[in-house]
DNA sequence: AAAAATATGTTTACATTGGAAATATTCCAT
DNA sequence: ATGGAATATTTCCAATGTAAACATATTTTT
C-alpha cells in the first residue's frame, strides 16, 4: 500500500527541531533559517510559524530541548553508589563533551537577546539544570560562611567556571597558548578539598 | 564657507564601526545589518565592502576593538605600587563591567563561526589580553606542580571563571535565583590564599 | 606636471530571508 | 454530522547581503 502524502505533516513540530538542529550543526548559526528548515522536512515555508510564531520561538525551542540535554549529559553514570566526587567528575566531563560537540547550539544557549527569555518551557529547563549543578557545586570547600551563601557562590562558582571554560574552548580562544588540550579536570581537582 | 559634500567620507571605516557599535547597543545582534550602519554614517549601502569584504569583516573589526577596549578596562587603576590583589580586583570588576555594559559585543566577542578568527589583528588584540590575564593569574594558589604547568592551569581557570559569570550574568541564568547580584569579587576570594 | 594605478564610493541588479494575510485542508469536541 | 480549532499552503512584500559595472578621488610613477 502506497502512503499518500499527507496534507498535515503528524509531528511536524519535532520533525522541524531536528531539522534546525542538523543545519545548526552543518552550517552555524548563520545556516540556520526558517525557509531551509522547512524545506528539509518537506513542508512550505510558513508552515514553522503554526509552531513556533517566529524565528526566536524555534530558536528557544531548539535550545529548551539542549539544556534538557545537558541534564542528560551530566547526569549519566550517576548510578547509585557513586561518591559526589565521582558525580561531578562526571557531569563536568559530559557538559564539555555537549559543548563540544554542538559549539553553535552551546552558543546560542547563552545570547542575551536571541530567545524569548521568559518561556516556562525554557526556563523549567534551565532551572532543571541549574539543579543539577547544585548537587555538584556542594563540597568544594572553596567559600567559609553559611550553608545557603556558601552553596549559592559554589553553585555560580562552579557553573562560571565550566561554562567559561567550555565557551572558551570552542571559540578558539586558547588556540595558540599550550593549553588548549587541557580537560575540565585539570582545572578542577587542585582547588577541590 | 559652506563645506561641500565629499564623495570620499574621509574615515569611513571608523565611522563605520562606530555605528556599528551603535546599532549593537541599541537593538542587539538582530538589529546590526550593514545596510543601516552605511545609511547612519550617510554612505551608500554597498559602501563597506571596501573596507570590510563583508559582514564577517564588519563583525571582526569590531570585535577586535572591543577586545583592546577590554584590555583597558582590566587595565585601569593599575598604577605602580598597587600590588598584584589589587590589580586582580580591579581587573576582575574592570571585565565584568565591560560586559553587562556591552552584553551583546560581549556575546559576539566569543561567537565561535560568525568571525575572521584567523584575522591577525584579532589574533593580536586577544593575545593582548591573555597577557593581562597571565598577569593576574599568578599566585592563585589554586595548582601544585611546576611552575609553567601551574600558571598556565591557573590562566585558564581564571579567563575561564571570569568570562563564564560575565556571561551567564548577562544571558540571565542567575536571575531566577538568589544570586543576581554577586559580585565577581565574592566568587574569587576565599579560593586565593 | 602628466599619466597611470590604486583606493574609495555609487548605482543597479538579484537571490535569500522572515513574516503578514488570505485561503485550504484536516482534526476534534460536542 | 457539524462547527470550530488546528494545521498547512499560496501569495505577497520589505529588508538584507552581495556581486558587478561604473564614477570619483587620491597616490604613485614616470
Amino acid at each position: 500500500m502506497i502512503k499518500k502524502r499527507k496534507y498535515h505533516h503528524g509531528n511536524l513540530k519535532k520533525a522541524l527541531i531536528l531539522s534546525a538542529r542538523d543545519l545548526l550543526k552543518k552550517d552555524g548559526l548563520n545556516g540556520l533559517t526558517l525557509r531551509k528548515c522547512a524545506e528539509h522536512v518537506g513542508v512550505s515555508h510558513t508552515a514553522p510559524k503554526n509552531h513556533f510564531g517566529n524565528m526566536a520561538g524555534l530558536l528557544t525551542a531548539i535550545v529548551t530541548e539542549a539544556y534538557s540535554e545537558l541534564a542528560q549529559m551530566m547526569k549519566i553514570e550517576q548510578i547509585d553508589g557513586t561518591t559526589r566526587e565521582q558525580r561531578r567528575q562526571a557531569a563536568l566531563l559530559g557538559y564539555v563533551s555537549f559543548a563540544k560537540r554542538n559549539p553553535s547550539l552551546y552558543e546560542l544557549m547563552f545570547s542575551h537577546n536571541r530567545l524569548v527569555n521568559d518561556d516556562p518551557d525554557l526556563m523549567r529547563e534551565v532551572g532543571a539544570c541549574f539543579i543539577i549543578l547544585a548537587d555538584i557545586a556542594e563540597d568544594l570547600g572553596w567559600y567559609d560562611g553559611n550553608v545557603d551563601e556558601v552553596n549559592g557562590k559554589s553553585q555560580v562558582a562552579l557553573w562560571s567556571l565550566v561554562h567559561g571554560y567550555a565557551q572558551l574552548v570552542t571559540a578558539g580562544r586558547f588556540k595558540k597558548t599550550n593549553m588548549q588540550n587541557l580537560s575540565i579536570l585539570d582545572i578542577f581537582p587542585s582547588v577541590i578539598k
